[in-house]
DNA sequence: GTCTATAGATCGATAGAC
DNA sequence: GTCTATCGATCTATAGAC
């Protein structure tokens, strides 16, 4: 109807809004890896993002849903991993399990909202439940399913505690030697440990 | 000089003082261990010692002075436990080790710091210090001397992963059935683990 | 020793102008 | 689509009365 200046249809008024949301949702991610969801302000994230705080309101509601969205992305390879990880032969799942987790942790773009939902999870109940629902629920279980001992699902959490632990202290805390080694090194050490768990006496 | 009454010397002028700050004290570990550092206010720690927040203020300081009054507790055992994991033959260190950290971890008088450390380690910068005082500093560093490979303190983090991840899933998280399960039962399979990154190959 | 009062700052969320 | 303005709530910390 209005605007026959000759520009192509469609096009925003003034501004660029074509990627706003996107920056507001990367600014998100990196705040809240690196802050955790109560030390994480929306103001903070608008100011990051280069938008006023209302902005971040307006596109996504309320700061939860924030979180829910800024972390939605590590949702899908997680729920990719079982059918790679567990369908196989069972004496390499533990290499196979180890491999992918370390490569989802060294990867920045996936690391990110990692970060966010440990980060998170310890004291908000929304993370928590992202973190059960992706680690618990889809991977372990359908792990678990592949073993044929009763307690196959105590064995699957163990071997996820080692891997969760490593993360925590390579990646979160940051201690040393750990956090600066050679993750072909700390792979090699963990997969056996895994493999023990899932497949051991 | 003055107080010529009879009555004992230094007696506290009125009001029951004597306990007071250890109420505060005791409410602040609960808040700490239950919310995490951010999500902790020093408003709600009075009001579940029943006094003001002004007199957590005036006992303490600052909320972070507040908070290392508070975990303060953990370390006394965490300082006393090299000497009595570490020294020993090396292959019962394994067992030795992962039975006295799931005692602190099953005693609910030592696990509410621990609690309230790891909850708070993760976004906080003094909670990460501690945690990296307890663990790392004295108990990993004393138990690497004993062994006479090159990557010993490697091999000694990985050992603390196991079980630092394991009381994550455990007592933080709560993902079951690992939050359930029976401690002996976790020592059974978790004790090998922790020798075999010790002493392994 | 304990409390009232308040300064000073930040936060989440909304209404509404442009 | 983006921002200004603002409400109402909450927080840390301090000064000072009793």
């Amino acid at each position: 109807m209005s605007d026959v200046t000759g520009r192509k249809r469609g096009r925003p008024p003034r501004t660029e809004s074509a990627d706003t949301r996107d920056r507001i949702l990367a600014a998100a991610r990196e705040e809240f890896s690196e802050r955790g969801y109560e030390k994480t302000s929306v103001r903070g994230i608008a100011k990051a993002a280069g938008v006023d705080s209302a902005l971040v309101h307006h596109y996504f509601g309320t700061k939860e849903q924030v979180f829910e969205a800024a972390v939605e992305i590590a949702a899908a390879p997680a729920l990719n991993a079982p059918d790679l990880v567990a369908d196989g032969p069972l004496d390499g799942v533990g290499e196979r399990l180890t491999r992918y987790i370390f490569g989802v942790w060294e990867n920045p773009a996936t690391r990110m909202p990692l970060l966010a939902i440990v980060r998170s999870a310890v004291t908000n109940e929304t993370a928590a439940a992202v973190f059960r629902r992706l680690v618990a629920a889809q991977l372990l279980r359908r792990i678990a399913a592949h073993l044929d001992t009763p307690d196959a699902e105590l064995r699957a959490e163990l071997a996820a505690a080692q891997l969760v632990g490593t993360a925590m202290l390579r990646y979160v805390i940051k201690v040393e030697p750990l956090a600066s080694a050679d993750v072909e090194q700390i792979i090699t050490r963990v997969a056996p440990v895994v493999q023990g768990h899932l497949s051991g006496p």
